[in-house]
DNA sequence: TTGTTTTTAGAACATTTGTATTAAAAAGGA
DNA sequence: TCCTTTTTAATACAAATGTTCTAAAAACAA
């Protein structure tokens, strides 16, 4: 009998839609009626799937968790560390439009929940699973008997990560500076610095012309 | 003939109580009302010093990146580069209550300043200038020979930088789990990663009771 | 004390905010 | 076709916003 819609494609464009207000104008622009706007419905509409602001920055926010989680999830991985470790993290950093934007909104949320209450859990959640990827990349060098001897676990998990996130928000802030190719290039270095000399999938100096790793012709 | 009244002063207050408001509330709640209750003067009055919200903000926020210049000013230096790179970036990262508000206030700002022009070119200034750190740091390490070598300095000055901005958005977000002494180990692990071994003024494992260096009495 | 100027306080303004309410429009089953 | 329910649109309202304006208060010089 009654009108169908989709309520989940309609609270994801709502949700995309916040996204670019935020990216445009800032999360103080955020109200429900600039987003209302820029998701092309009105307030009276959009408040039938969200009752209220809080809940609507809410779920905005678990949203764009939501589509850093689906990249990891979907990375290939080739079994070998030396490259998928910088596959891995070549999805999460900002390499792209798409996830510059996602990366700015995020940052922008992240922000919000110093003082607010409702999104702190997300924003811990988040967190624990991106660091609990760098306690895996370490576990996984160290089965491998990749690592440098007398490295201290807690303390290299943070740096990794540590390493991560200024590179996020540094290529936020500074897309020229420090581009995709600067960002990787980071994150290979500091994977090479962990590990033992002459790891066979990794040649240590590289000639600059040539890009082909495994140069072996058949 | 008029009342006499420090502007500077002034300003100086309500700057650090916009700092309150928006450690407390968020910065969407620096609102010239706030604000001027916050500081404990009217909004009339505070208008005699800032005629503008856009002004009052971009003072708070010019008055953020004073005082952490203030305090890479004040470092004093010991002439050893192992022991001085980590005293600077202590004074640089959020390792006590005070650095901390500081560093909750500066990142609203810098997020608020990718959406808001009048506050871009502080942010890159100050990005400069903590960048520029760095390249004065390996240009140290390198002329004292310390370095490891090989290293591609532009990748390595990002790499730095990036730690640093990582642990100071982490000990933000997390003060339970990225400590001082997490943030001072990582950066004295990074800064030994780099250097040749056997540096003479830091012991690789020192043993775990005596803390003092050098017990040479008398 | 008197006079002059700055500082202060508070009210006033139009705009924007989140939320609530109301009625019209839409869509599928009878 | 008509009926039922959801979805949509528009308005209404109190509260908060940035800014302006006016007059009182304060402090120093005469």
């Amino acid at each position: 009998m009654p009108k169908i819609v989709d309520h989940e494609l309609q609270k994801a464009k709502v949700a995309e839609a916040t996204w670019r207000v935020i990216q445009k104008h800032g999360i103080e622009q955020a109200s429900v009626r600039n987003i209302a706007e820029e998701a092309g419905i009105s307030v009276g509409s959009m408040r039938h799937y969200f009752s209220t602001q809080s809940e609507l920055l809410s779920y905005s926010m678990k949203r764009v968790s939501e589509r850093v989680s689906q990249r990891i999830y979907d990375t290939v991985f080739s079994g070998d560390l030396m490259q998928d470790i910088p596959s891995l993290l070549h999805e999460v950093l900002p390499t792209d439009n798409e996830k510059r934007l996602e990366m700015e909104v995020w940052f922008s949320f992240v922000v919000k929940s110093l003082s607010d209450e409702s999104l702190r859990a997300l924003r811990h959640q988040v967190d624990d699973e991106l660091r609990s990827i760098f306690v895996q990349v370490f576990n996984g060098l160290s089965e491998n008997q990749l690592l440098l001897p007398g490295l201290d676990f807690a303390i290299e998990v943070e740096r990794f990560y540590a390493v991560l996130d200024g590179l996020a928000i540094h290529a936020v802030m500074r897309p020229e500076r420090v581009t995709p190719e600067v960002m990787i290039a980071v994150i290979k270095q500091h994977l090479l610095s962990l590990c033992q000399p002459n790891v066979p999938s990794m040649v240590k100096k590289p000639e600059s012309n040539a890009k082909k790793e495994q140069p072996r012709d058949t």
